[in-house]
RNA sequence: GGAGGGAUGGCAGAGUGGACGAUUGCGGUGGUCUUGAAAACCACUGAGGCUGCAAGGUCUCCGGGGGUUCGAAUCCCUCUCCCUCCGCCA
């Protein structure tokens, strides 16, 4: 969420941005909400004051056997006491309209994000790695995990639907090896505290984490429950500390997760249906990082170099792109993506995203109400908070299989996933 | 799923319609005393909105929402969460 005082006093570049952002927000109508919610603000005070002091006369009064005058007086109140009420039902729809329209209202980039319209203008910060030399035709991971039977494509589509697949044997277990491994580099070498938080979690959640009301369309629901299915473990860390105030010296914090993620995925329809590229269901190991407003900009080059030393490690061939405002998303104020080299199918290769990180600012803490206070007594500050995929297990299949696979369709494995996997340095 | 009990400040815990401008204790901060510390004593010690250059003024908040009343922490309705017991269950 923007701050409001910042909409107020800055209405022009909120608009101007709106349009860099490739989107729009009823930025007016919000002005002109919050405008009549003062004025009737300090209609309502003043008579509520009216109020205050007359009650307390008429207790004095019934103390003193005024009954008289006392009546008289319970005639006014009650007067003052329907205007009351009558503004204040007023200013209820007032500010639902105000906060519903607020939720709606994107992120500013940060100074310095280029400016375009759409992913064209999104701009390569570095590249690492050579992608692999085949002297054969490279397949693609369907192909591989067919032929190997570590993904079984049909029976995970007998079982659910489309978009849904089965690992089997060493691709299980590939799978499991890559996310024991990213987590177990996170907390031995990167500083993370290791999370398990819960999948589903409530309506209020999904707001804080900016997920809601906007994305509605794209996540798992129950509504008999009422609960709300995450699509990355990003939303339930963001609430970790909503509505709670922390002491300056907490921060930061560093949390890593591994969780499900469930994605209805309904705007992509079409795109990417053959392999485990774009699935409903997936697992991520993400990292989330809570900071002093000052220290966020170095916490965002931490989190794309702990993703890349991830893929450094894994010998896989990268690039990183820094996101321009038209590709910046909801709530990010400047996002990188890291994307891995995959060969693909005819050989025609393509940067598949395998993370993005991003510095939301103060965005997501102000929809959770996440506060610190820099010494006892001082005002309380919304703090900074940041993701990053390190990374998604599913997503690292394709790379590792397409860019480790041998002539014969067998597949390497990384050697440091070997002791994950009892030693397996072939899939054949 | 059934029965019952709860939710008040950082924590504990009083308060059942007007002196609540929320008692008291603990914790915390500052001070007095002391060579220093402890103890003792004194003072201060929640969040947010509106307004104002500021000092300040004012309003709201006793789990959330709604209601009764001139007036609600207190009475009524409702929701959420927590606890105890029973049943079921991986």
């Amino acid at each position: 969420m923007l701050d409001l005082n910042f909409i107020r006093q800055n209405p022009d570049k909120v608009k101007t941005t709106l349009v860099d952002l490739n989107t729009e927000a009823p930025i007016d109508e919000i002005l002109q909400l919050d405008q009549q919610r003062r004025v009737l603000l300090k209609e309502v005070e003043a008579l509520r004051q009216e109020r205050n002091v007359g009650s307390k006369a008429i207790g004095s009064l019934m103390r003193e056997g005024k009954k008289e005058e006392a009546e008289a007086q319970k005639q006014r109140m009650s007067e003052v006491g329907d205007k009351i009420k009558a503004i204040d039902e007023q200013l209820r729809q007032i500010e639902a309209d105000l906060y519903d329209k607020q939720l709606y209202v994107p992120n500013m980039p940060a100074p310095g994000v280029p400016v375009g319209p759409n992913e064209d203008h999104n701009i390569e910060v570095r590249r690492w790695g050579e992608p692999p030399n085949f002297d054969f035709e490279p397949k693609p991971h369907w192909d591989l995990g067919e032929e190997l039977g570590i993904i079984d494509f049909e029976r995970g589509v007998k079982i659910s639907g489309t978009r849904f697949y089965m690992f089997k044997g060493a691709g299980a277990t590939l799978h499991r090896a890559l996310t024991n491994w990213f987590i177990d580099v996170g907390i031995n070498d990167h500083g993370y505290t290791e999370v398990y938080p819960p999948f589903m979690v409530r309506e209020q959640a999904m707001i804080g984490a900016a997920h809601l009301p906007k994305f509605r369309d794209n996540m798992y629901y129950d509504a008999e429950e009422d609960y709300w299915f995450i699509g990355t473990a990003e939303v339930p860390l963001t609430n970790v500390f909503a509505d709670e105030i922390l002491d300056a010296g907490q921060l930061p914090i560093k949390y890593l997760s591994h969780t499900p993620c469930f994605r209805r995925d309904k705007m992509s329809a079409g795109r990417d249906v053959r392999g485990i590229k774009r699935v409903h269901q997936f697992e991520k190991v993400e990292m989330y990082h809570y900071t002093l407003p000052e220290d966020s900009y170095d916490h965002l080059e931490e989190i794309v170099s702990n993703a890349e030393d991830l893929c450094q490690r894994l010998g896989l061939p990268y690039r990183i792109v820094q996101m321009c405002t038209g590709d910046l998303g909801f709530a990010a104020a400047k996002k990188y993506d890291v994307e891995a080299w995959v060969p693909g199918p005819n050989g025609e290769g393509e940067w598949m995203e395998i993370s993005s990180c991003s510095n939301v600012e103060a965005f997501q803490a102000r929809r959770a109400n996440i506060r610190f206070r820099r010494e006892r007594g001082a005002k309380t500050e919304f703090i900074h908070t940041l993701n990053g995929s390190g990374l998604p297990p599913g997503r690292l299949m394709i790379a590792v299989m397409e860019n480790y696979q041998q002539a014969d369709g067998s597949i390497i494995v990384p050697e440091v996933l070997r002791p994950y996997m009892g030693g397996l340095e072939v899939i054949e």
